[in-house]
DNA sequence: AGCACGCCGACT
DNA sequence: GTCGGCGTGCTC
């Protein structure tokens, strides 16, 4: 080599890349492979991100050398999209790195495991053809197989028709397509899914979740890229793996909030998938039974194309959904209506299922004054257990025995405030004389799966829904709709209105959901009552054109954690923003909130919102430049945050 | 991540 | 007086 060559290291650390000499001896070809490089006084593994021409502000003689090149990691595309979630997320690149499987690469390198079986090709069961297949929906196929950007999403009828669809497309693309990612929020979901493409792709398939072991992640990162396994199924982390070439990317269910983090890197996989498809030029399914606002909207200004089923009424037979109002009650925690319709289908030997969201009993409220009972430490409401006769706190699992008196007023008239399992339990037991089971997370849960299948009468929290799986229902009722509809966040009707629809899914087309209301005049209700999704998506869309929410604008939120005063704290951040020229924003805050980290004891928050998505990136960046010249703070910066 | 530097409590 | 606690900051 005639001159020097100098490159930028990323390591798996929040640390911004570092610049390194590389060694006389080393192939030209050492962007994107794996590197043993100097750092203080040890030595760790990085990437080369960059080959650098022009050493700014580096005084040659303050460089240290490369010790050692390794097999490569990513290639230039992969390197392009580590970059772009770097700055679209305001995270150093070893923060990407650390979230990519970077260290599972490295030890899948180090280690050396020469122990490769031999690649035996999947038999591809014999391809049957979609005879539905949409014009888009061979634009779909093309597009993976020509290798092209092209993003579409599938609205489907039900969960099952989703899968079915992907199922039938990937059957369709197995032989002449390589290279292939299809996510699932949850573990349980990807476990679903995996024996069906197990079937498809036999040994191309490979699994990537968090409750793998280490070293099945190792060896799952070995097989990915040395190219054994090309069909890769994992949740949200997959997305970043070192996939080469991806042709086709499949984002299941991908209305879930679970594909956004909410800690470390917060990226959204939804988006991410879709940011990767455009860098690497692949084909994105996005697929939901009952998609985002965001990307039904997307869909709809022709940001992607769009695939909806053409309605086969025999399919579209679906369970009457029935609103409760509970306020014509006196005294009943449950509808008289719900009760009657248990009644006779348990009179009748089917099954019915009520949903509530809290565990235990109650809440404790006293009469006299409304002082409802807290955590002194957390300041969570309390849940009173009657079986067990304590109350706990949710958050931090502290228990207590009941309070004798109010602490407010020392009245002595503490009563039971909404209602959790047990008091839906005991309510069941009372008005019909049936034994219900219990299935929620604390909830010894003896045997469920085949023992719920025999239990005709289910009491169960969200973790229920989950649990039950495919377990289908005669009737269902959803008692705490209201508390859903009513979450202080712009998101709360979407996910109400994708919640029923979900929970409809778990009862029989013949049967009925009820939803127990105080408000049953709630527009959500009609349309989910209907299931009338062009309404609701107007609706919403409308709503948030009005009030200037996502997808009209984007919203970057900030959480400054600091020890000290918190209101010559807020001060200071306050001058900063001005400082910062933030023209062009609409800045919410900054106002106090509470501290969600153990070890500060203030938090401040704010949100920048706007239109134009380079001017807020461009001027948060600014901004985390201008608060991280504090001290003795934490930063955490949430881009398009799902929970405000 | 790891390691150095730095400023306050118990102790050979 | 020192030893060492871990809070804070830096690494090409």
């Amino acid at each position: 080599m005639l001159f020097d060559m100098y490159v930028n290291v990323a390591f798996p650390f929040t640390l911004p890349a570092l610049t390194y000499k590389v060694p006389e001896n080393a192939l030209p070809d050492i962007k994107g492979r794996i590197v043993k490089a100097p750092i203080m006084t040890g030595s760790h593994f990085g990437l080369v991100i960059d080959i650098v021409d022009k050493l700014e502000g580096l005084d040659k003689k303050h460089i240290k050398e490369i010790h050692e090149v390794y097999q490569r990691f990513a290639n230039d595309s992969h390197i392009s999209f580590l970059k772009w979630l770097s700055t679209y997320y305001l995270a150093p690149i070893g923060a990407v790195l650390k979230g990519c499987f970077f260290e599972h690469a490295v030890q899948a390198t180090t280690k050396k495991k020469h122990d490769l079986k031999a690649f035996d090709k999947a038999t591809i069961s014999d391809v049957n053809p979609l005879d539905s297949l949409k014009p888009n929906l061979s634009m779909l196929c093309n597009a993976a197989r020509e290798k092209k950007y092209q993003p579409f999403l599938l609205h489907a009828q039900s969960i099952s028709y989703e899968s079915k669809f992907i199922m039938d497309i990937l059957r369709n693309i197995a032989s002449d397509v390589r290279s292939i990612a299809i996510l699932a929020p949850e573990i349980w979901q990807v476990e679903r899914l995996s024996p069906m493409l197990r079937e498809i792709f036999g040994e191309r398939l490979c699994i990537l979740h968090s409750k793998l072991t280490r070293n099945k992640i190792i060896e799952a990162l070995n097989k990915i890229m040395t190219g054994e396994s090309d069909v890769v199924l994992g949740t949200r982390s997959a997305i970043l793996a070192p996939i080469k070439g991806l042709s086709f990317i499949a984002v299941t269910f991908e209305h879930s909030l679970s594909y956004k983090g909410e800690e470390g890197l917060r990226y959204n996989a939804r988006d991410v998938a879709v940011m990767r498809g455009f860098i690497e030029k692949s084909c994105v399914l996005l697929s939901s039974a009952y998609p985002s606002v965001e990307s039904v909207y997307n869909a709809k200004i022709g940001k992607y194309n769009s695939i909806i089923p053409s309605i086969d009424r025999s399919i579209e037979k679906r369970p009457k959904i029935k609103i409760a109002d509970i306020k014509r009650e006196k005294k009943s925690i449950i509808s008289r209506d719900i009760l009657k319709e248990a009644k006779y289908i348990t009179s009748k030997g089917g099954r019915v299922v009520i949903l509530v969201k809290r565990e235990g009993y109650a809440l404790l409220r006293c009469e006299d004054c409304d002082h409802i009972y807290r955590c002194e430490r957390c300041n969570v409401p309390l849940v009173f257990h009657k079986i067990s006769g304590i109350t706990k706190c949710h958050y931090c699992g502290q228990e207590e025995k009941i309070p004798e008196s109010c602490k407010e007023c020392r009245g002595f008239n503490i009563k039971p405030f909404g209602a959790g399992t047990e008091r839906i339990r005991e309510e069941i037991a009372n008005a019909l004389k049936v034994e219900a089971l219990i299935i929620e997370k604390g909830h010894k849960s003896r045997a469920v799966g085949r023992d719920s299948n025999a239990a005709s009468f289910i009491i169960g929290t969200a973790y229920a829904a989950r649990k039950l799986g495919d377990e289908k229902f005669d009737a269902a009722a959803l008692l705490n709709i209201d508390s859903l509809l009513a979450q202080p966040d712009f998101r709360a009707y979407e996910r109400a209105f994708q919640e029923v629809m979900q929970i409809a899914e778990m009862v029989k087309p013949e049967g009925t959901l009820y939803l127990q209301t105080w408000n049953p005049k709630n527009k959500i209700l009609r349309f989910s009552k209907n299931y009338d999704f062009r309404s609701f998506y107007e609706y919403e869309t409308t709503q948030r054109k009005i009030l200037n929410y996502p997808p009209f604008s984007r919203i970057i939120l900030f959480n400054v954690f600091t020890k000290k005063d918190s209101g010559k704290f807020l001060h200071e951040v306050q001058k900063i923003i001005l400082d910062a020229d933030l023209n062009g924003l609409e800045i919410l805050g900054p106002v106090e909130a509470p501290s969600t980290l153990k070890s500060y004891k203030y938090c401040i928050q704010m949100l920048l919102k706007s239109n134009d998505r380079k001017l807020i990136h461009q001027k948060a960046e600014t901004l985390l430049e201008k608060l991280r010249r504090l001290k003795g703070i934490k930063i955490n910066v949430d881009v398009d945050p799902l929970k405000i």
